[in-house]
DNA sequence: CTGTTAGCGCGTTCAA
DNA sequence: TTGAACGCGCTAACAG
């Protein structure tokens, strides 16, 4: 393939003219430029990105990190990161990470490497000193609350908006409430663990662990969930699932094992998908495509950390 | 940040031979080696990737092109692709395209200038003439039968499938079957079409374009079936539905709405999703993530062009 | 086993 | 306005 030195001997000037005219600067002859392009043209030239990225050592590219590419709450986010990357001219480097720390210590590796200008970390398994190593070789952005750390974020009160969800519920009259999550572990799942586990306190009830359903991801996990339901003797009057599909995974597996909702149970889900419209299910709203877009401008911005709270909205239906 | 040079200085020995111990090469004495690792250490030596990409002349990203991140159909590609691509050390550089053609256009031209080693397409809105400029660039593996082409590809036979499909619909006593899909047009697309217009003409039914469901995605598209068909005079009996969350939409919207299923409207969908399996729909299983696999594979080999046809399986459950 | 040297393709300073 | 020359950091052919 044609390149700049070979462009320049043909048109018969200098690799800077051809430099010049490939980047606009001023400073090129009219005459001179329409030769440049017509040999261009001519020799199919392509510039090679990559000599053009050693030189100016930066390669317009930027790393997500994400634990499933398969998966609403991610597929939103992506969805926001991916339209704004567009809008500014960056390409992402998608890390499906399915939660393994050598994935994710890949993707910082690329940071260090300079092959990504920075990296958006939408969940994480690593502990923060890892992170930490990798923060000076360029901006690191994080989905969850980071305000102490060397990093930008973009997040949600967690421990808020659960507390708060709880406190509905409760107002609603349930006294024993359970709780759907994806994982045990993680900075956001933490914060809603305690959130519970002070509720509980507040209200004085007692924490029971078979209250609280753990690998609540997708709309399959429903049944598990409704199935063990049926085996309770006591089981909980309210649940809050954090994701919509898991949510009306419950809801119709309810209605299959003549479970009535909410009189018999309670449904609250998160992040208003659309399906939580359609099936008429209480949730709070998580603006995911928007915070998708915050994530992907801090990024790029790098200038210094900032840090961006995202409030939430309940949305109220028919399953409370 | 030290480079080569630096480090070569610093052991005493040749830029080569550090080259040679940052990738392994046999021939170099293992106190050289020793002293390089060290000097490497204590400089916090970072190897400049974009260095080696451009000696190299690739760079091990291959470039995946999707109308939208958020779809389970997608997802579940995007998943075996980005499987496959960890375990060959690939990474993947990820085009949200939302079917506009400027965007396709980028990741060709990523192709055209080294950025990524191949390309790529699940689904496309460009025409083979704009494909056809870019195939000399690097391999380009499509998701739809592309065997005349100057491409790799791995698909499904959607005609024979969508045939099957209406024939076992049609054995079960249906005269009047309609379907929803996602798009008008597309390869994928125009398959299933001819597929439909000629069953219509082998059991001598008329070519009714209501019967024919558009921008059927998500599960939420369900309730918008549900609802024009409530509104008809004379309703298909059976419905195919390309996509098993759309399917379980109108599962859901059929139930609140009083119309019993299998009776009142068979339902049939595809893919063969989870959601499918609890809620008990006849489904076409296509195996998104063994050919995602199998795309990526075909990305990387390169070597000529391959064409894999991957065959469907019905699974027969209760909605039909 | 080791080192010299010539690229890879482009950006950019500096002098003209 | 123009171009020579150097630098970006690394690989690999070749000579020793």
């Amino acid at each position: 393939m044609a390149n700049i030195k070979d462009i320049a001997k043909k048109a018969g000037v200098s690799v800077t003219t051809v430099s010049r005219v490939l980047n606009n600067h001023p400073y090129v002859s009219e005459d001179k430029r329409e030769a440049v392009l017509r040999v261009m043209e001519e020799f199919n030239y392509q510039r090679n990105i990559n000599a053009v990225h050693l030189s100016k050592g930066e390669t317009l590219l930027i790393g997500v990190v994400v634990p499933f590419t398969n998966h609403p709450y991610f597929g939103q986010l992506v969805e926001g990161i991916a339209n704004e990357a567009m809008k500014n001219n960056y390409k992402l480097v998608l890390f499906q990470t399915n939660y393994e720390e050598d994935r994710e210590i890949e993707a910082l590796k690329m940071l260090q490497h300079k092959q990504i200008d920075s990296l958006i970390i939408c969940s994480r398994i690593c502990e923060w000193d890892v992170i930490n190593q990798f923060t000076e070789y360029g901006p690191i952005v994080l989905c969850e609350d980071a305000r102490n750390r060397n990093v930008s974020s973009t997040f949600i009160d967690h421990y808020m908006s659960f507390s708060n969800a709880l406190e509905y519920l409760h107002n609603k009259g349930h006294q024993k409430i359970g709780y759907c999550i994806g994982r045990k572990t993680g900075a956001n799942s933490r914060q809603r663990g305690k959130a519970y586990a002070d509720f509980l306190k507040r209200i004085d009830e007692p924490y029971k662990e078979e209250f609280i359903f753990y690998e609540c991801l997708h709309f399959e996990h429903g049944e598990e969930v409704v199935q063990r339901l049926s085996n309770m003797d006591n089981p909980p009057s309210a649940l809050l699932v954090t994701n919509d599909f898991a949510a009306a995974g419950i809801v119709t597996s309810c209605r299959e094992n003549g479970i009535h909702i909410p009189d018999d149970l309670a449904i609250m889900g998160f992040d208003n998908q659309p399906i939580a419209k359609i099936m008429h299910i209480t949730t709070l709203e998580i603006p995911l495509v928007q915070m998708g877009r915050q994530l992907l401008l801090q990024a790029i911005d790098g200038k210094k950390h900032t840090h961006q709270e995202i409030s939430v909205k309940l949305i109220e239906r028919q399953t409370v």
